[in-house]
DNA sequence: CCAAAAGTGTTGCACCTACACCCATGT
DNA sequence: ACATGGGTGTAGGTGCAACACTTTTGG
C-alpha cells in the first residue's frame, strides 16, 4: 500500500489485429506492423500500438491507437494479456495488450482511405521477421489465443464480410487453424447454430451454385458450442 | 506514439485468492478482503494488492502485495485481466488483476505466523459484503473464471494437501463448481488421467479406507482434459 | 457428358452419464 | 450386523469424424 516513487512506470497499449489475405494463391492469417522511427528498436518492426492516454479506458486506448498508426477500425477487440517484466524495454514499460479481428472485405478499403502511413505492412503471422521489444511472443500467444477460442466460439466469422458462403466460412476456419475441415460435417455444426441466418440468393461459379448466409446479429459471437474438438 | 502527459496514471496490482474452507459445516469457497483504513472507500473491505515498483515484474508485485497485506503465498498464480476504466478510482488508476489459488492446509498456517495484520478477513465467494472501487465486478470475473477453468483442468489440485483421497478431491471440485459430481465417474475420470500417483497409504474411517494420492509433478495442471461439461 | 462444388444420409467410435452393485472397514 | 463411504461394472445417449452418395450448376 505504500507508494514508490523511484522511476515512473508508463502504461502503453498495443494490437494485434488479424485478417485473412490472399497471397501467392492462398489464404494467410497476417497482422499489420508498424515500422519504428525512433529508439528503441528505430526501423523494426513492432506491433501498433500507443501510450494510454488518462482520459481513456484501455478499450478506448486500443481502439484509437490502431486508428492513429494503421487507420484500422476492428470488427472484433479483447484484452489479451499484460506484459510488465522490468527488462521488456529499456524504460520501465507495463503495455496492455489486445487482439482483435478485421473483415477481409475492409482491408483494402481502411489501407486506400484515410492517412494510413507508409510505414505499416501486413506480415503472414507463420513468417514473421524478429519484431521490437518482446513482440514476437506476444503475437504468438495472441496466435495461440485465436486458435484456441476459434475452436470454441464463432468469433471467424468477425472476419468475413456481412454475406459468404458456407464454403467462404469454412475457409476462413481452415486458415485460422491451420487444417481441413469435413465440408459437410462443417455444414451440419453451424447449420444447428444459431449464429448464421440462411438468405435466399446465391454465389454461382462453375458448379452447383452456394446459399449465401448473414450472421444472426441476436447471438454473441463469443460463446457457442465448440466447432470442432482439439 | 505521441507521450500524454496530463494526470499521471499510476499502475496497481491486486489478487483475488481462493481457499476452500469449513464454515457452518460445509466447505465453500472463500477470499481474503483487506479493510482500507484510508480514503478512498476508508473502512471498506477491498482485494489485497498495491503499487506496482518499477523494480518488479507483475507476477512479483502479485506475490508481494499478497505477502504484505495478507502474509499469503499462493500455490496458483495466474493474470486476470486489467481493468482501466477512467472512472473505477477518484485517480486515474490501471489495476492488473491476478487470481489464485492457496492450499486449504496452509490458510491456518500462513495466518497464524508471519505479520498477518487484523484488518484480513476471510469472506463467502456468494455473500460478499459491497467492496471498495470495482471490486464486486473482479470477485465476480474471477470466480467466473475459476469455475470455467476447473472444468477442462485440474488447477483444483492446488486447493488440497500434497496428500488426499479422490473423495477429497472431488469435495473441492464440487465446491468450486458448486453442484454434485458422481463418485465412480469422477474416479474413473482422474484415475486416468496421468495427473494423480497413488499411494499405498490408506485413510481411515467409519467406512472402507481410501486409498490416498499424490499429484504426478510432472503433468502440468493447467492443460488437462475435460472433467465434466457444463 | 464431365468436372466441381453444394448438400444429404449413415455408420461407427469415443466419451460421458446414470445407476446398479459389490467391498471393506469402524462401531 | 449394519451403516457408510470406497470402488467396479455396464448400458444408454450424445456428438463428432469419416465417408459414401445425390444434386446442381458451368463448360
Amino acid at each position: 500500500m505504500t507508494s514508490a516513487t523511484d522511476e515512473p512506470i508508463r502504461v502503453a497499449v498495443s494490437t494485434v489485429i488479424f485478417s485473412v489475405r490472399s497471397r501467392d494463391d492462398r489464404d494467410v492469417l497476417m497482422i499489420p506492423l508498424v515500422r519504428r522511427t525512433r529508439d528503441p528498436h528505430d526501423g523494426m518492426w513492432a506491433l501498433p500500438g500507443g501510450w494510454l492516454r488518462s482520459v481513456e479506458g484501455l478499450d478506448d486506448a486500443a481502439r484509437r491507437t490502431l486508428a492513429e498508426t494503421t487507420g484500422l477500425a476492428p470488427n472484433w477487440l479483447e484484452q489479451l494479456y499484460s506484459f510488465g517484466d522490468t527488462d521488456r524495454s529499456p524504460t520501465r514499460v507495463v503495455s496492455v495488450v489486445y487482439w482483435a479481428l478485421l473483415r477481409s472485405d475492409l482491408v483494402e478499403a481502411q489501407r486506400a482511405g484515410a492517412d494510413a502511413p507508409e510505414n505499416v505492412e501486413w506480415h503472414d503471422v507463420d513468417a514473421l521477421p524478429p519484431l521490437a521489444f518482446d513482440h514476437n511472443r506476444i503475437v504468438d500467444y495472441a496466435v495461440w489465443r485465436l486458435r484456441n477460442k476459434a475452436g470454441y466460439s464463432r468469433i471467424a466469422a468477425a472476419l468475413l464480410p456481412d454475406e459468404f458462403t458456407l464454403a467462404e466460412l469454412r475457409g476462413v476456419y481452415e486458415t485460422v487453424l491451420g487444417r481441413r475441415l469435413d465440408p459437410s460435417n462443417f455444414r451440419r455444426l453451424l447449420e444447428g447454430s444459431e449464429a448464421l441466418v440462411p438468405t435466399e440468393e446465391f454465389r454461382s461459379g462453375p458448379h452447383r451454385p452456394a446459399r449465401i448466409f448473414r450472421y444472426n446479429a441476436d447471438v454473441d459471437l463469443a460463446d457457442l458450442g465448440p466447432l470442432a474438438r482439439d
